[in-house]
RNA sequence: GCGCGGUUAGCUCAGUUGGCUAGAGCACCUGCCUUACAAGCAGGGGGUCGCUGGUUCGAGUCCAGCACCGCGCACCA
């Protein structure tokens, strides 16, 4: 049965009612017996579990939300899990903090330790099992309070399908994959030079790198030259002087081209330093010769490879510089002792000690030309991290994504973007690859490489023969598992093993999140079911890290395009049109405005929010937001709070009217939504619902009432109700509280598994004669004549007026002529005329 | 430097393949306790559609150039 009619309705509560409601009847639990071409199926984007969602989660996800409740009304059978993204680095910093703990990779586990939170002074060191434990602890918390919100948020997602990044089967999926491509050749290990995060004291991607400005300064530096004219360079960097192997000019310019083929000195440490030319240096740039030092930046790199210098590193892995002994490969010097003693001034220095030291040497050697000129200038930093990137040559997993950029563009293709110039960004970003995508970082909250090595009788690593581990025993933690065919006793002795420590980056996890999600590999009826996904929904400024990095595991994993469209939303920027700051969103908590507007206003806040488009923060449209939902409360309650007159044919003329414009305001929402255009689709729906209110629903109260009789009065009946249903149902989408309330009172099941309305339905209704679309916007346009008099002589609206004359061209009279007993009602007129005219 | 998006009312934004007097909401002003809703309803004022030129019977819409804002990519000796 459905609910009583409420006296007084109200949206207060509703949250708490109807999510108990819909857990309680598995109103959004996925059917798996579905067939694939009745699921859609969505790439959820698991968020990091490091903290607190802000308000922007709240506007992408809601964006989501608002497709899948559309396609389930389709009815589609809706596969919309939800992920939570716990392993990785944010998660360990934030347990670092929370705990005041670091890890040690090699400390023992301690099976019944107890951390408290806080703590002053040193961190606590804990080893990796103790690590793992706390974060698992704290993520699990946030999980829970991540949950609570987005059930509060209204998302319809299946519950019982959640997965995280760090769990068992998402563990066995990344290590899978990465078995597989190993074979395949896509992934190789390579000792090569890496962007590098001193901070984090690990290896990063490309992708994780963003420009800051920071303070720098031009030195110029003269180079002495046995052979000729002496040569000067300009470096921001003059710290990495002992580290210089070269000097690049370009080929073409004639003022270094003497020069290829000599020998300089370096300044201060006398190193031969040979000049070369290449095309990549820039005679417009510093004084139009580069030193090349390994590793500056990544052109120093380039240079580097393609001109055959040898590699003399100086930066150590925590961004110090590391001791380096002068007089022996590649460390050599004219005067190998004196070298010797300046870089002891400068090793063990942080890079900024180091700097300033260097040109204090500099200064002294007299090979400081004038003096440093200071510059703003950008910087390459780790985008989490806090000091600049550094190069330093490591052992590292790549993919091989540099041969394949051209298949991932074609990829690309094969999706449906919305909004279709999203797709630039992606295009833009494959060609502006500078390196293959480096998975392995040097931390410990993340899936483990599967992966041993054995060491040889004189201990040494064999990186060349990695032990792998069998598909069927993943996942494996190799620092505590054994690999096959040896004993536990055998780890890291010689003749024995060793274990790969480095974990996968955060990517290369996620960017298996629709494998993960949909099953792969346990449950490959699932999987078949789910996969290629219908959506990827996710927001703009991670395009080149998880929705690049899916295309290129989906590419080699399957052969196949993820997804068939990627949603792409925008930021919530602040009300002055800048990025929304974490201190700002943090202020303003999603929860609070939700207990503030209700989530129904803060949903169509969102819904407002085009896809692509950044929104300004406003809390104005959730004000009118919660004045929509109160209005779809009280319209309904008005319409069913009368008798229902069962069966009741539609039949007077403005009614069909009515239901002819209703029928193309449901034909373009739903062609609108299909489209994921949604803020085009609640607009269409919106303006519908306040004309059905405040002109149809006056015009025709009285008649309603029986001021002229039964029949009049079921029809006006009826047609109510259809506009109702049907605004009901379209609202539901995007107010889900609010609609399911209204439902209930008259229907049986829940909206949200009601079938969407549809043009058909509508004229059926309406039965045999169509009406005229035209006659209600006429008879709104003399109601409005009608009120505007009235309003402009200042007498209250149910004044009733005399006679009330219309004056219309032929055939808009004889639609008019039609409506004019409601509409005398309505304006409240003695007498109503309508005259050619 | 290459690319993408934007510029319409005080604010936030619609405006489809070129076509009636350029729209909505908010804000503002005026009026109304009207039996669904005063957290409501009705009415009103408010725009040189960034600039310049072009195509066209007709341009917010199409073309070219420019300016400014935002973003992406690259460079950053």
């Amino acid at each position: 049965m459905s609910e009583a009619l409420p006296r007084k309705p109200k949206l207060e509560g509703l949250e708490q009612k109807w999510a108990e409601r819909w857990e309680a009847d598995g109103t959004y639990r996925f059917d798996r017996a579905s067939s694939r071409e009745e699921i859609y199926s969505i790439d959820t984007p698991p968020p990091t579990v490091s903290g607190s969602l802000h308000v922007g989660h709240v506007f992408s996800y809601t964006h989501t939300d608002l497709i899948a409740r559309f396609q389930r009304m389709r009815g589609r059978e809706v596969f919309y899990p939800m992920g939570w993204d716990d392993n990785g680095l944010p998660t360990e910093r934030r347990v670092q903090n929370y705990f005041n703990v670091r890890c040690d990779p090699h400390a023992q586990y301690e099976p019944d330790l107890e951390v408290e939170p806080g703590g002053d002074g040193p961190p606590r060191m804990v080893s990796r099992p103790n690590f793992v434990e706390l974060c698992l602890k704290l993520t699990g918390e946030d999980e829970q309070a991540f949950e609570d919100l987005w059930r509060r948020a209204g998302l319809s997602v299946d519950w019982s399908m959640t997965y995280t990044t760090i769990g068992e089967p998402a563990q066995r999926v990344a290590q899978l994959s990465f078995l597989d491509e190993l074979g395949k050749g896509l992934i190789v290990h390579q000792a090569a030079p890496t962007l590098w995060d001193v901070g984090f004291r690990t290896a990063v991607a490309q992708a994780e790198l963003e420009d800051r400005e920071i303070g720098g300064a031009f030195h110029r530096l003269r180079f002495p030259n046995p052979g000729g004219d002496d040569v000067e360079i300009e470096t921001t960097r003059p710290e990495l002087l002992a580290a210089c192997v070269a000097m690049v000019a370009h080929p073409d310019d004639d003022r270094y081209r003497p020069l290829f083929g000599q020998t300089v000195r370096s300044p201060v440490f006398g190193a031969p330093v040979p000049v070369h030319g290449h095309p990549l240096a820039d005679p417009e740039k510093g004084t139009g010769i580069a030193m090349v030092c390994t590793f500056g930046d990544i052109n120093d790199v380039t240079w580097w490879r393609e001109l055959g210098l040898p590699v003399r590193p100086i930066v150590a892995p925590d961004g110090t510089i590391a001791p380096a002994e002068w007089g022996s490969e590649p460390f050599t010097a004219d005067d190998p002792e004196r070298a010797q003693r300046a870089y002891d001034q400068i090793a063990g220095q942080r890079i900024e000690g180091a700097r300033k030291k260097m040109v204090e040497l500099l200064r002294e050697d007299g090979t400081l030309v004038g003096e440093p000129s200071p510059i703003k200038h950008a910087v390459k930093f780790f985008e989490k991290g806090d000091r600049p990137i550094e190069i330093v040559t490591s052992r590292q997993w790549f993919v091989r994504t540099m041969d394949y950029r051209d298949e991932f563009i074609a990829r690309g293709r094969e999706i449906d973007w919305h909004p279709p110039y999203m797709r630039a960004r992606f295009d833009d970003w494959v060609r502006g690859l500078t390196g293959n995508w480096c998975i392995s970082r040097q931390r410990f909250f993340g899936v483990p490489f599967p992966v041993w090595y054995p060491l040889g009788a004189d201990g040494e690593t064999d990186f060349e023969s990695p032990i792998l581990a069998g598909r069927e025993s993943l996942p494996v933690d190799p620092s505590t598992d054994v690999p096959p065919g040896y004993e536990a006793g055998q780890r890291d002795q010689p003749g024995g093993f060793t274990a790969d420590m480095d974990v996968m980056d955060t990517w290369a996890t996620s960017s298996l999140s629709p494998q993960i999600a949909g099953g792969h590999p346990d449950d490959p009826d699932l999987f078949a079911r789910v996969f290629p996904m219908d959506l990827r929904p996710q927001a703009h400024d991670i395009i080149r890290t998880w929705l690049f990095s899916t295309v290129v595991r989906s590419h080699f994993d399957h052969d196949t395009a993820p997804w068939r469209n990627a949603a792409i939303s925008g930021w919530i920027l602040d009300p002055d049109r800048k990025k929304m700051s974490k201190s700002k969103g943090n202020v303003v908590t999603p929860m609070g405005l939700l207990e503030q507007y209700g989530s129904d206003a803060v949903r169509y806040w969102a819904a407002n929010g085009r896809p692509g488009a950044d929104t300004a923060f406003d809390e104005g449209q959730m004000r009118i937001g919660r004045k929509l939902a109160v209005k779809l409360l009280n319209a309904s309650r008005f319409v069913l709070g009368m008798p229902a007159t069962a069966g009741g044919a539609v039949t007077e003329p403005v009614d069909l009217s009515l239901l002819a414009r209703l029928e193309t305001v449901v034909a373009a929402a739903t062609a609108q939504l299909e489209n994921y255009e949604y803020t085009a689709a609640l607009e269409r729906v919106e303006t519908f619902f306040w004309f059905f209110c405040d002109n149809y629903l006056e015009l025709v109260k009285d008649r309603r009432y029986g001021s002229r009789g039964d029949g009049p009065a079921v029809s006006a009946d009826a047609t109510l109700r259809v506009g109702l249903s049907a605004c009901q149902r379209m609202f539901a989408p995007f107010l889900p509280f609010v609609a399911e309330e209204v439902w209930s009172w008259w229907q049986e099941g829940s909206v949200h598994r009601a079938a969407w309305p549809t043009p058909e339905e509508i004229r059926e209704a309406a039965g045999p004669r169509p009406g005229d679309a035209d006659m209600l916007q006429l008879a709104a346009a003399v109601l409005r004549e009608v009120r505007k008099a009235k309003s402009e002589a200042n007498l209250p609206l149910r004044t009733s007026a005399r006679s009330v004359e219309v004056a219309a061209s032929e055939p808009h009279a004889a639609l008019i002529a039609q409506v004019s007993d409601d509409l005398r009602e309505a304006g409240v007129a003695e007498e109503l005329r309508v005259v050619p005219g």
